[in-house]
This record gives C-alpha cells, sequence and structure tokens, in this order.
DNA sequence: TACAGTTGAACTGTACTACAGTTTGGTTCA
DNA sequence: TGAACCAAACTGTAGTACAGTTCAACTGTA
C-alpha cells in the first residue's frame, strides 16, 4: 500500500465521460425506446461543442444502447420482440454452454452469493435491485465458461436487456423469481448438469414469454 | 420477387464508407498491429474534413479492429498472447455449445459444403481463400446455435482472427487443415456429439498454439 | 372530407478554422 | 551515458457554416 495508492490522473476525455453519462440517462430513462438524441439540444444544454457530443453518442454505439440511422442521427434501441426474442435465445445458449461445466469453488461460491443477494433483495422488494440482482445471478452462471470475452459479451446484452425491464417496468413477484432462481441453484450445487440445463432453459423460456407478454400489454 | 428487387438507394454515409474502406485497408496490412491512424495524414489524403475522418474511425472502433487510447488516438490492435488466447476460448466455448446441438439438415448442409469450399481451396494452395474457408467452416458450425446475437459475435471475432492471421503470415500446411476438418465434419455427420466436441477442442487447442508459435517467432 | 402537393423549420452530415494540452523524437548539457 | 529540455506533430475540443434530408403543418383540390 504506497502513500500515493488511488491517486490518479483524469484519464478520460469529455466525449468519454458525456458518453458514460448519457448511458445513465438512457438507462434510467430519460430517453425512452426509438427516442432520438439531438446534438444541437443535447449540446447547448451541456455546454460543450457539438462534434463533442457526436462523438460521444459514437462512442455510447459501442454499449448497444443506440444505434445511428442515416439523417436521422442516434435513436434510442427499442424492444421488439424480435431483439427480445433475440437477446434470450443468445442467454439460453450461453448460460445453458456455462452449466454443463463444472465450476471451480471460487466460482460456485461466486454462483451461491450472488444467489443470496437475489433472495436478499427480494425481501427488500425494491424492484430495481432486484433485477439488478437477478441479472447479476447469471452473470456468475456466465462466468463458468472461463472466458473473458464472453463475459463481456454477456454484460453488454445485459445492459441491453435491463434497459428493456427499465422501460417496461417490470413487475416482479418476489417469491416466484427467487424460487425460479433457487431450482437452478440447486441443480448447479447438487452437480447435475442436465437439471441445471433444463431449469435454466425454463426460466429463460418463462422470461421470455413474460417480458413478450409486458410488450404486447405495452403497445 | 418484385420488379424493384435489388433497386436501392445509396443509403450510407461518407464516414460510413471511409469507416469500411479503412477495415480493408487495415485487414490487407496497410496499418500494422500498434500503429497509430493519423487522423490528419488521412484526412488529406483522402480530401475530407478531420472530423469526418474520426467519425470513421469511431465507426471502425465497433468492428474491433481499433481501440482508442486518450491524446494517441487510434491504435490498430494487436495480437498479444493474452488476446490470442481469450479469442480462442471464446470461440472454443461457442464452437463446442453448437456442436452439442443437432443440426437442421440445411444447417448440416452448409457445414457439409464449407468444409468442400475448404477442401477445394486447399488444392489451389492460396492461403487468404484457405483462411477465408477455414473460418467460414467455423462459422457454419456456430451458425447451428440458431442465434442470431452469437452469429454476429463470432464473426466480430473471426474480422479479428482473420488480421491476426494475416499479419502473422501463417504458413499453411493445406493437407494437414483439411485433415483437422475433416475428422470434425465426420464425428458431426455421424451425429456423434462427444467426439464433435472433442475434435473441435483439439482442433482449436492446436491452432492456438501453433499461432502463439507464431507470435514468439515474429518477436 | 380525404388526400395529394407544398412549404418551412429543425436537424444531420460534412467542411473548415482555431487553439490548448499532450506526446514524441531529437538535441543539448551535465 | 543519461537526464533535461525543446520544438514539431498530433489529439481533443470549440465554434461556424452550409447543403441536403426529414417531418409536420398548411394548402389546395377532387
Amino acid at each position: 500500500m504506497s502513500a500515493l495508492d488511488g491517486l490518479e490522473v483524469r484519464r478520460t476525455t469529455t466525449a468519454q465521460q458525456l458518453a458514460d453519462g448519457l448511458a445513465d440517462r438512457i438507462m434510467a430513462g430519460a430517453f425512452g425506446p426509438g427516442d432520438r438524441l439531438r446534438e444541437s439540444a443535447i449540446a447547448a444544454e451541456l455546454g460543450v461543442a457539438r462534434n463533442t457530443i457526436r462523438e460521444a453518442v459514437r462512442i455510447l454505439e459501442l454499449t448497444g444502447l443506440v444505434r445511428y440511422e442515416v439523417n436521422r442521427g442516434a435513436v434510442v434501441i427499442a424492444p421488439t420482440p424480435e431483439n427480445v426474442e433475440a437477446l434470450y435465445t443468445a442467454r439460453e445458449r450461453l448460460e445453458t454452454a456455462a452449466a454443463v461445466r463444472t465450476p471451480r469453488p471460487e466460482q460456485l461460491q461466486a454462483i451461491n452469493t450472488a444467489f443470496d443477494d437475489l433472495v436478499e433483495a427480494a425481501k427488500t422488494g425494491d424492484p430495481k435491485q432486484i433485477v439488478d440482482r437477478d441479472l447479476a445471478f447469471h452473470q456468475a452462471i456466465v462466468t463458468t465458461l472461463d472466458s473473458s470475452r464472453l463475459d463481456d459479451f454477456y454484460a453488454a446484452m445485459t445492459k441491453e436487456l435491463r434497459f428493456y425491464l427499465t422501460v417496461l417496468s417490470k413487475d416482479d413477484t418476489p417469491d416466484e423469481i427467487v424460487a425460479e432462481h433457487r431450482v437452478i441453484v440447486d441443480a448447479i450445487r447438487a452437480g447435475d448438469r442436465d437439471r441445471a440445463v433444463a431449469e435454466i432453459s425454463a426460466h429463460i423460456d418463462t422470461s421470455v414469454q413474460r417480458l413478450k407478454q409486458l410488450l404486447a400489454d405495452d403497445r
């Protein structure tokens, strides 16, 4: 522990900070799906040049939260049934692939902890926290794949998914959610891979159905 | 089939075209790993404004071929041992996950065709084509996962990998490569998933070793 | 009343200029 | 030989300008 520990020069650009900030705002629902990010308006409001905003939004594009349309600029992504379907299919493939592997002790530990956190969150009933813990639990499962690149890819999808859940203000029933996850954890703990895979598939399947229902109601 | 099929207005921006062009040049080796993309120089040479180049490079960043460093701009990615390792680990996970699934007839057909194409290429001995077909074959395997998002993710990794192979000017021994892939195809055709998984793992393992050897020699 | 056509404001895509701060490679000096 | 310094090159950001596109409101017509 050096005396200079934690001391660090600001090693980031304005555009990067703006991108981070914008991502937060979008996740918080300040911009809805399909909304355009108007460069001039944002630039004026934040007191930066338009090209800086433009660059920030390009960086934002890396996270998948917005996509560019020619002559319309950046548009916030929208949870269409196809998007949701594709997202969950990819999740299912990765998580089941992870479930057939034998987790190392610390990985199993991480899964257990993530589950406990989820149970904890369910008790409080705070929807935002439940969603966070829910997603973190699944990320922990994917970690069993031992691939940093897949971890990153999954994390990006998680970001997108969390946004969808935010805008659809998912009505969760805490007990049910905990129960669904508990069977997964039990199967993993028991080392019963086939059952783990089956439970994960089932869980993701019901999740996607629930989400698509929300989508339909929303319309 | 409409009478207007294929008719389309040019729906792209200058920056997008520049990004595509730059990607081609990088893949072709015009810029080596670690090289900086100097905005002013490129802008002057191509007769466009610097901010347009800047935007093009940001778009290019989406493909993973370059990354930004503060105050140094865009830098072409380099095949470090860690990068290569991570890339191949992710490939291994995805391809083996695909191999445990039962391909639909048209997917099996696509794999067969991809393999035949590879054999064909091996006969010509053209290294560039062999690499192309090799990667296309593996992409065909991943398609069995039935996930467009994973297909896209894998394609992005393929792009990166092809670049690494390009700069390391892989010395391939055609017959060996065909043999390695043939055992995979045989296992898939036979429906022997365990063997398919094992062969894929072995193949990827030898590939990564070979590549890391090239890397070491290169130094 | 419904609908095609027109118009204008708002906005994007691109260019150009400018400048402070950082990086880099070379050169001088101890 | 190595540290200190310096100037050139380059990035990050600001600001202005303008052509082309989009979009919604307005107008005229059947």
